[in-house]
DNA sequence: TCATTAATGAACGATTGCGTTCAGGTGAGC
DNA sequence: GCTCACCTGAACGCAATCGTTCATTAATGA
């Protein structure tokens, strides 16, 4: 790497920065966020600010970027090992709608969309590091229950989106409209999934209740 | 009504006002979005806005609900009462999916979630004349099917958004963070769809390919 | 020590857009 | 034709925010 003479940019700063961002632009949201304000709740100048991003936009990046890798995390299928297959089908789907059901979630998801039309990476950025990555580790279980010989699914990309879009069923977009989250739907909604999934693509009785 | 005296208030000069905030509140956004040039695409006077909508947040809730009342119309279920259950689901999932894809679509319901943190109504609106009417629509069809000995559901809600979110899969949430659209992808969610639909609550062969 | 780059704070220019005011014109009912 | 309420155009006050400039001070490598 080129080491550049002078004084180095501080990396505490600009993490201080994004922070503060992040917690701007996905509360506050994008028109609603004052670079003035960020600056301050970081504690730097405005200036500084510009110096390291750019302008407005790119601070959004770089707090879309921040972001996404830290939701990352979320995204992962939990290895539930134990138990029927009825058990792990249900756990899974718990977990899931678990996760998007936190609000911050659903308002971080607002934004994203919202700023996708103006810029179509931001969108992208958010599906691989999210829906995309956890539709793949979901596929593959479904792989490996294949070739164990307890479900029998042709495409599991496919199978995996139909499990995951029944136990959410329209509770996302509810919530997604302000809809407050109706926790013993979302468990008829995940009970109802294991079921459907499990008549469609179980081996034998593998999945009997 | 109160008949009052006075020149009244132009209806024409409303509705041209409504129609310019509707195209520029969901193409451009609300903050992006000036009272000056809605006036202006209206052929109004800005005070003339003022005055029959009060201030901003009026003028787009009058946009919000001219164009749920608008779009009631696209959430109907399409009656296809000729043909196999197969067919006839297949149809009712094509129909929904190329409904949903429109970017049109998709822009206003990008728009009306973000606006919904502002105001739950909004959304709440949306809801009632949309995505509720529509699962409600297909749960009496559902229910029909069931008592004509076709399928057998339990809780006809809870399938008609199992069978609506498996046609949708990841597609929606694709194209709402900028994904371009797979019909061919599309396809194949809608056939798996009417697949694990049947599988699970199809009653002998009426379901079968 | 010195060149070089970071960071600060304060000010500035410019734009944008909301909401208001006012004087004068306009259309409908009585 | 009179009154009342609507409509218009233009201007205004006001607040917010972006992005820039500049002089000054701080930190680092050579």
């Amino acid at each position: 790497m080129p080491v550049r003479a002078g004084r180095p940019a501080s990396e505490t700063k600009r993490k201080a920065i994004v922070d503060a961002a992040v917690a701007s632009f996905f509360d506050r949201g994008y028109a609603a966020t004052s670079i003035e304000q960020v600056a301050a709740v970081a504690d730097v100048s405005k200036v500084t600010v510009y110096n390291q991003f750019g302008d407005k936009r790119g601070l959004f990046t770089a707090a879309v970027e921040q972001e996404c890798e830290r939701i990352r995390g979320y995204f992962t299928v939990p290895s539930v090992p134990n138990g029927t297959l009825r058990e792990r089908l249900t756990e899974l789907g718990k977990a899931m709608v678990t996760v998007l059901s936190r609000p911050e979630m659903v308002q971080f998801e607002r934004r994203i969309a919202a700023e996708t039309e103006l810029d179509p990476a931001v969108g992208a950025t958010f599906l691989a590091a999210g829906p995309h990555r956890m539709k793949e580790a979901f596929a593959a279980l479904l792989t490996s229950l294949t070739q164990a010989g307890d479900i029998s699914v042709d495409d599991p990309e496919l199978a995996a989106e139909q499990f995951a879009a029944m136990c959410k069923g329209m509770g996302d977009l509810e919530r997604r409209f302000g809809m407050a989250r109706d926790e013993q739907r979302d468990t008829e909604r995940i009970d109802g999934a294991v079921d459907v999934f499990c008549r469609a693509y179980a081996i034998g009785d593998s999945c009997s209740k």
